[in-house]
DNA sequence: TGTAAAAACTGACAATTATCATATTATAAA
DNA sequence: TTTATAATATGATAATTGTCAGTTTTTACA
């Protein structure tokens, strides 16, 4: 098993700021997993108990509405934490985590961030910085999600796949979606989300095949998102 | 002007875990002011530089859609801080609070503030519980507002209301808040707000005599709420 | 107290979005 | 490959919600 010292994903998060001694003994109590795409990581209610850094791969993260539907909340890729916050409120799950692709996880139990973080105020400083940023992005995902009809909706999430995955050589998206997660993403039924990717098609807007994606105008992109 | 030491506001909040010298040197820098309604405590882009405790009275945190419309993230009441989040990111805030009744708000400078974060290790695993609490609520009130109706949004709005701020023994919610405020709390324009108000109030749901709402029957409400 | 301005309300209609039904295409398993 | 299954797509229609226009009521203040 890698181990974290070593491990250049913990750059990419709020384990940055572990000390090598702590590295170590976080690296001695961790445990590493491979997760099929599909496969769910931890659910609404699960007491997690650790926190999961992600080495490879992305999963979305969502909860359930009381009227059945599933909404993702957003999605997490290679350097994100997972369970950072049913950690520091030491309560069960509020959110569900489920694989996207084949992805790479370690587990690192409770215990070891709580140790870290009473001891180390360089890292509790990074993991109020990391809760911050979650915070601010959530605040404005919920202004979006009020004020926006879904077409805005639709154009802002492609623009925000763009910048947050990019696109391969060919211009299409590093990030492979269903239509449904695409819908409970931006808040809509599926078929109304399969409409308007139809509609950005016919308008050359973007590019479709299958589950591959290419934005083609971002500008006309961005002006949509904005409403106009 | 009062000092920290001896005000219980403080219990109410993660400056509860300050020790005395703490609050001593905190309480000479602090400054207090009264907020009239409607006044505006800092707006999207103020580098404020601190945090508010508010000590008396109610004010909405709130954020502007690309489109114009004015977005209500929260109601933020006595015992609550503000201005956390841009504290630790360090950035200019990103939502806008304004009074809705008469406030007194206490300012501590962003040194101050940072100094204990750095020393007192309960003190910063209070904020982090305060961040992860916010956090979770937002994430809800997300997947309600990507899932849920207008009809149920309202329903659900007027349940929290009486939770957070209860009710007179007229049986009067203890919070006033124009209509305009109802829509932009729950991300619908102002006539589908007071529509559905009318609504509630012909099928006696509740009780309206201007801004002073009365919960009939809050069963109802929760089944609204849950799309029944 | 009177009056102007703002807020609350109502109706009519248009636009958006959801739902249901069904067809087509892609995917995975035998 | 063949076939079953799931995913995607499209049409028709209903329900929800927004917009605009205008009225009534309340509030603030001279």
């Amino acid at each position: 098993m890698s181990k974290c010292e070593q491990c250049i994903v913990r750059q990419l998060n709020s384990l940055k700021s572990l000390n090598k001694d702590e590295l170590i003994r976080i690296s001695s109590c961790k445990t590493s997993k491979t997760i099929k795409k599909g496969e769910v990581i931890f659910e609404e209610g699960d007491h997690i108990n650790g926190v999961f850094c992600i080495s490879d791969g992305i999963c979305k993260v969502s909860k359930m509405s009381s009227n059945g539907r599933d909404q993702i909340i957003h999605l997490a890729k290679k350097g994100a934490i997972l369970g950072e916050r049913s950690l520091i409120s030491d309560e069960a799950a509020n959110l569900k985590a489920t694989a996207i692709n084949d992805m790479e996880v370690c587990f690192i139990p409770r215990e070891e961030i709580i140790k870290d973080l009473e001891k180390n105020p360089g890292f509790s400083m990074n993991v109020l910085k990391d809760l911050a940023r979650s915070l601010k992005n959530v605040d404005n995902v919920l202004v979006d999600m009020a004020q926006k009809t879904v077409k805005q909706r639709l154009a802002e999430m492609l623009l925000n796949l763009e910048i947050k995955f990019g696109h391969n050589s060919e211009n299409v998206l590093n990030i492979h979606l269903s239509r449904e997660d695409i819908a409970n993403i931006i808040g809509t039924a599926t078929e109304s989300a399969i409409r308007l990717l139809s509609e950005f098609k016919k308008e050359k807007i973007i590019l479709l095949k299958g589950k591959n994606i290419s934005l083609i105008d971002t500008a006309k992109l961005k002006k949509i998102a904005q409403g106009f």
